[in-house]
DNA sequence: ACCTGAACACCGTTCAAGT
DNA sequence: ACCTGAACACCGTTCAAGT
């Protein structure tokens, strides 16, 4: 007989909202975007559609807060009394590390990011940022332009760096992988891409985080080009 | 009798891979994400599922070639001999303008970014960004640096632009809209959001495009500090 | 108050059949 | 080669009925 594992035991616990969202964050991660399924979670959780709607409004909410979820716990304060500048690189980290563990949540970001009004998650992440701009001694006038400048890049740019960590498949080395890369990157004619083609056959030899930081270096130069602090 | 409408003409030119993709994004523009459905799309072209998939491989692909084709037409060269600075805020500007008018580009070119291998739509906004940085003077290793953080903060600022202009229904004045969003904002706890409160207070005094404007010009400074041109 | 699960409307996609 | 349109499998959501 096997061991019970903690996916047969079904409803020892009672049906709640939490425990509706961590199935479903555990969907999302196993199966992918197209892999949460009311129908699927209702067998997971040993229970009828409507009880999931009981708790939660459609799947759109639940979207969001699976979303929610993973933000607040990759927000959650790390160390401390580093230098500013080194709190927003760990806050990029954090959200770097979240997005490459949970590769659904950069689609699910750039939706909750595009919707008005805005949910729960989109607050977190700015004033996650926005603090660290603040500590800068950037000028309130400008905590909008560094903030959202440093934002959307890293949001962009992991959401970009789990998209190719996704693409390498457990069983395909990265080998592989790199050459159906520069495969897809050949067909470009070379007349018209001629800058994305040598950006490319650079992208395969370099750490993804270290490339990911000198892009958090690239603005802080300019937030001190800009914001001087004061002598 | 009502003079003949574009839409009443009942195919008098065969069906093409070109007229699917343009009711496509026509269907996108006025129903938004979720109005482009086969159904639909079959009536408005007055044929068959069948027939629209023997042009087009899926809905994947349908969304693709929908963005690559508003992408590539924002994308076309204007003007000319201005400084390289000039000429990115003018590429930047264009895509901001693009993802205004058609506000489903921001999720669809986030998806298409985030989807392994890149279609044809990813290598034309890296491209038509990264010329300019190579204009700028940027030695080549820090071309996809300079690159990636333009390209990301254009799409994530421009989309969440559109966000809120669509937010703004044609009947609701501005005045309306900006109560509904500071009484969102109000809902925030003070102490566990000061940054954010502060900054969704300015953010309705200023113009978008002038806002969109200034990231640019802190990514720009940045690279003048780490890049400073040859005297 | 909380849950069940059949039923509904709708979706993307397929495919035998036509021209 | 190109198109038709019924059929299929699947989806999110609802709701009368139970406890």
């Amino acid at each position: 007989m096997p061991p019970p594992t903690r996916r047969a035991q079904r409803r020892t616990e009672a049906l709640s909202r939490e425990r509706i969202v961590e199935a479903a964050v555990e969907l999302l991660d196993t199966a992918g975007e197209g892999g949460l399924t009311f129908r699927v979670l209702t067998e997971r959780l040993a229970t009828g559609a409507g009880a999931i709607y009981w708790h939660v409004a459609n799947k759109g909410e639940l979207l969001a807060a699976a979303t929610d979820a993973v933000v607040a716990s990759a927000l959650a304060p790390g160390g401390s009394r580093e230098s500013p500048q080194d709190e927003i690189r760990a806050v990029a980290l954090g959200l770097f590390d979240a997005i490459d563990a949970h590769p659904w949540l950069a689609t699910q970001l750039s939706v909750q990011l595009s919707r008005t009004p805005w949910g729960p998650v989109a607050p977190r992440i700015f004033e996650g940022i926005g603090r660290q701009v603040r500590a800068l001694g950037v000028p309130e006038e400008s905590w909008f332009t560094v903030g959202s400048v440093l934002m959307h890049y890293v949001l962009g740019a992991a959401g970009q760096n789990a998209a190719n960590s996704r693409a390498l498949e457990p069983g395909a080395s990265r080998a592989e992988f790199l050459d159906s890369v520069s495969k897809a990157w050949e067909e470009l004619d070379p007349d018209d891409y001629p800058v994305t083609r040598i950006v490319a056959e650079q992208v395969r030899e370099h750490d993804d985080r270290e490339q990911f930081l000198a892009g958090i270096d690239l603005v802080l130069a300019g937030v001190a080009a800009l914001h001087p602090p004061a002598p």
